[in-house]
RNA sequence: GGGCUCAUGGCUUAGCCUGGAUAUAGCGUCGGGCUUCUAACCCGAAUGCCGGGGGUUCGAAUCCUCCUGGGCCCGCCA
């Protein structure tokens, strides 16, 4: 519409071309003016003067059609445009009837997204948690826009660490009392120190490896056996998280079925590669690597990187598109294997990098011992919402406190993460960590129980039948208050931010809409009643707003795996 | 030494890609609000040379450049 107006002024502008952004001044500006003026050959235009023109140039009849649109206005150089009741009435029917599919995105690409994978020899640290959450919000929200996505886990099941592990649990006593990963972890620790002192273990750990490569099932047994262990105690850590995999792909397949040598095949006919001391390397110098990557070792072994190829290779051809998400110590790699990928021909993978979360004596490591679990973590966030709720609904039964204490804990750990931008390194320390931000996610949490209490008490009062509430429960003109409307507004925005997020892989983004929305709730909650409203047709308008706003607060909170809880 | 990345009130942080209307929000501080649908809530106040220098531009937190400081990387580890 403004295009048409701007072009009946003689300038050539499309229509998509035209810039939009959401603004304090208004429900849309746009800045269409100042791009007019500075495509103008002769310098010295007035963008204010520019924009009074393009308004008045909004044919009315064009208006009159646009029915969602109130009324465009023109502040200085900018041109405002509101919306109309209708719009409003429209979004909150559309959450109505659309229930828990509101916000629901259109793509339909495959995706294939890589997160967490992390070594199975011992249990998740807290850095870890920073790709498992990070990985499964963008998951969710990949999911909610549509697409078809699915998440794997990479088991690196072969390497040098597996050898070592190997090693120790046949040599240390595996404790069977308590979590599988820590009791790897132990003993995975204590042969660390040993290899450390005594340098002739290396020798058995490199036959062990030798063994795997070449198919020997004894060995490969006993690397599994001890894998097996460390995910299934990981596995239970994601489940408490709320993170799931649809798939863990383990790194050997791609010896056993010979993907790896195949790759280092391809790699040699590309003529990039060459001998260096007996160890295979392939030149990446035309994609910017100055340093040559190392493809197969002297000993004839594959490495990380290898076989780290070929699974991307098997990956290319199953999906549209390959995400994967990296610790910032993958940058160098990632950026290699994606040369590499592209030397043979191959889609390559869009890297999701988040900086480190180290701890204030330095970074962790899980080979030295030096590093806080996720569970212990996790316990102290959910010890630290039971003391909330005890305070707070001491009459409760004790389930309903411990089933609450894991919702807020949860949740507020996976918020605190998923809330800041992936490209801040963080230190953690535990007073930061257990301090509940007030806008987290209990804050969020909290409106959705202010929500369903509401509708709790509407369905008790007989204002709600037991269908509920559905398409065209209510006339929506008569929500006119202040908060009503930007609550609406806001609640209108779900989609556009989950594509958003989607678009630059930044759940970040759709954190911050949820707590809006949590916002907008809150100040019309604040200051509109709903349940003692005296007009019938009002109080169902309200109702229905109201379970709106639970809807969407509900199904923000899904996309960023925090469960709503009824009552808190 | 080289590469990548970050720097925004006392603390944490949004905005930066795609330059434009008084720089976002929380914590903390100070003051106010429960006879009204759950106060894990709401309202108000104070607090900013957007790390520093230079440049581009009518206009820079945003783009370019140099510098300073933090994180990560530069293995025949993963």
């Amino acid at each position: 519409m403004l295009s048409t107006a701007a072009f009946s002024l003689g300038y050539d502008i499309k229509e998509e071309e035209v810039p939009f952004e959401l603004s304090e001044h208004a429900d849309l500006a746009t800045r269409l003016a100042f791009q007019l003026t500075a495509q103008k050959k002769e310098k010295g235009g007035n963008p204010a003067q520019m924009a009074q023109e393009i308004a008045a140039a909004v044919s009315a009849d064009s208006l009159k059609k646009a029915d969602l649109i109130e009324k465009i206005t023109v502040q200085g150089p900018y041109i405002n445009i509101f919306a109309s009741g209708k719009y409003l009435e429209k979004t909150v029917e559309n959450v109505v009837s659309e229930k828990e599919k509101y916000g629901s995105g259109k793509k339909t690409e495959k995706i294939l997204l890589e997160h967490t994978s992390a070594n199975p020899n011992g249990p998740l640290h807290v850095g870890h948690i920073r790709n498992a959450i990070l990985g499964d919000t963008l998951y969710r929200i990949l999911k909610k826009a549509g697409y078809d996505v699915e998440a794997q886990y990479y088991v690196n099941d072969i390497g040098r660490q597996i050898a070592v592990l190997s090693w120790a649990s046949s040599k240390y006593p595996l404790n069977r009392d308590i979590k599988p990963d820590y009791a790897i972890v132990d003993v995975y620790v204590k042969a660390n120190e040993e290899i450390a002192k005594d340098e002739t273990i290396n020798e058995h750990i490199e036959a062990l490896m030798k063994k795997v490569e070449s198919g020997d099932k004894g060995t490969i047994e006993s690397f599994t056996a001890a894998v097996n262990m460390a995910i299934a105690g990981i596995t239970e850590t994601l489940l408490l998280m709320n993170v799931k995999h649809d798939k863990f792909v383990r790194e050997s397949q791609f010896i056993e079925n010979g993907a790896v040598w195949n790759v280092i095949d391809r790699l040699e006919k590309t003529g990039k590669t060459k001998d260096a001391d007996g160890a295979l390397v392939v030149d990446l110098s035309d994609y910017g690597f100055e340093k040559t990557l190392v493809i197969r070792r002297s000993n004839k072994t594959s490495l990380y990187t290898t076989r780290d190829l070929a699974y991307h290779e098997w990956k290319a051809p199953q999906c549209d598109r390959m995400i994967d998400v990296f610790g910032a110590d993958h940058k160098l790699i990632s950026g290699q294997l994606r040369a590499a990928l592209q030397l043979l021909g191959e889609k390559t993978p869009e890297v999701v990098i988040f900086e480190f979360v180290s701890l204030p004596e330095g970074s962790m490591s899980t080979r030295r011992g030096v590093f806080i679990t996720a569970d212990e973590l996790l316990k102290q966030m959910m010890d630290k919402a039971y003391e909330e709720i005890e305070k707070r609904r001491p009459e409760e039964s004790e389930g309903f406190k411990k089933e609450v204490a894991k919702m807020v804990g949860i949740g507020a750990t996976r918020y605190d993460i998923i809330k800041v931008s992936s490209d801040k390194s963080t230190v953690f320390d535990w007073e930061t960590a257990l301090d509940f931000e007030k806008q987290g996610a209990p804050f969020i949490q909290y409106a959705h129980a202010r929500a369903a209490n509401i509708l709790a008490k509407a369905e008790e009062d007989g204002s709600i039948s037991a269908a509920g509430i559905n398409a065209g429960f209510a006339d929506y003109a008569l929500l006119t208050e202040p908060q009503e409307t930007a609550f609406i507004k806001r609640i209108a925005l779900f989609e556009q931010k989950i594509e958003e997020s989607a678009a630059g892989l930044k759940p970040h983004i759709f954190a911050i809409y949820a707590r809006e929305l949590a916002d907008d709730f809150n100040q019309f909650y604040r200051y509109v009643p709903v349940l003692n409203v005296e007009d019938a047709e009002l109080k169902k308008a309200r109702l229905a707003l109201t379970f709106s706003g639970k809807t969407a607060i509900a199904n923000a909170l899904s996309c960023l795996g925090i469960d709503a809880p009824k009552s808190m």
